[in-house]
DNA sequence: TTTTTTATTGATTGACTAGTCAGTAAAAAC
DNA sequence: GTTTTTACTGACTAGTCAATCAATAAAAAA
């Protein structure tokens, strides 16, 4: 009955961090059991034991999953990007990208943000995304920005802000960006 | 054995509610049972679920206390406030107050947030705080911002992800405070 | 004084869940 | 052609926990 395949584990894998995020959407939190997950998946709660040693580390992957997703989209932002001031405008934009607001993945956010202060490889994890955003902004402020240090620290915080904002309360994700960018201008173009 | 007294109630559901808080602090998540609240509490589950009359009832008990608490906060630093221009530093840094940034109101901000997404009543609750910053920064930075509804949005934003990036990094309360304070100038100063 | 209300708990129940294990079977290595 | 590795599962274990209940007792109301 059982039909093994060889070169089953990247698919297993895969489908279990895909069933994940889709078990944590559905759920809207953290409280989902490695049975739905695995079924979600279409395999034995063993066989997800088996491929990820157990749910932490299942969570883990999903999570760094999303990261990933998401640097992705703010690297397709930056592509795009011309001039060296409208680097920080792109990873505004990447930021507040469609994907970013999927239903699954704000219930990924703020689970996410809910485990860090217990779990620290799941802070460390945050840390490592958050140390990302703001390089990144710093290098694309290096030039335009009086401060480009304290802007992007600010700039930085205001994306999580709005973020988190717009995904809790079902407003307009554009809304979101827009104030984002509004602001960004501001610094810019501030005399000082 | 028993020996019950009258007028418990206010004590009991007093003592849950901080018992609860501190639970969250020191398990740093919500994977906290109703039998250890009680314990810490001083008294038995039964009498815990006798009075809130579930877990997530003395959840949502604890989180409206936190935000009650955060109220009282701000209003004590807008008391301070002596010209109009210093009533939104003063929501500011009634914002990140030390009480703010004790580790049991971390935690319980941390999972409030996770726990939005999930539980209705929650959501409301954050909604409620969510709205009230807003309103309050609207008021005070009308007369001296150009456009007030948008900066009040901004900083309202921009407060939470100071206290978000600020709580989960351990960094020093005082930086994120000022942060905060040096963009509401930048707001106030600009010519539009 | 009897009844009702309020306060309280130990013990129990019923449901759920993470993780394990023994066993089946195909494919690959030797 | 035998052995080892990889894939896979049903059934089980051992533990947890929210919520309930039956019972005790003081105080208040009748």
């Amino acid at each position: 009955m059982a039909v093994p395949k060889v070169g089953m584990e990247p698919i297993r894998r895969s489908a279990l961090v895909q069933a994940t995020i889709a078990e944590i959407g559905a759920a809207g939190s953290l409280d989902v059991t490695v049975g739905q997950i695995a079924r979600r998946a279409g395999m034995s709660t063993a066989l997800a034991h088996h491929y990820f040693g157990g749910k932490d580390q299942i969570f883990l992957a999903a999570m760094r999953h999303i990261l990933t997703e998401y640097a992705t989209e703010v690297r397709a932002a930056l592509a795009k990007a011309t001039s060296h001031a409208d680097r920080a405008a792109a990873i505004v934009r990447g930021s507040f990208a469609q994907s970013c607001f999927a239903p699954a993945t704000i219930s990924a956010w703020m689970t996410f943000y809910g485990r860090a202060a217990s779990h620290p490889e799941t802070l460390r994890l945050l840390h490592l995304y958050q140390r990302r955003l703001r390089s990144n902004l710093t290098h694309a402020l290096r030039g335009v920005s009086a401060d480009p240090v304290n802007d992007a620290e600010t700039m930085a915080a205001l994306i999580d802000g709005l973020y988190l904002r717009a995904a809790l309360s079902g407003r307009d994700d554009h809304d979101a960006c827009d104030a984002a960018l509004r602001t960004l201008n501001t610094l810019i173009q501030r005399q000082s």
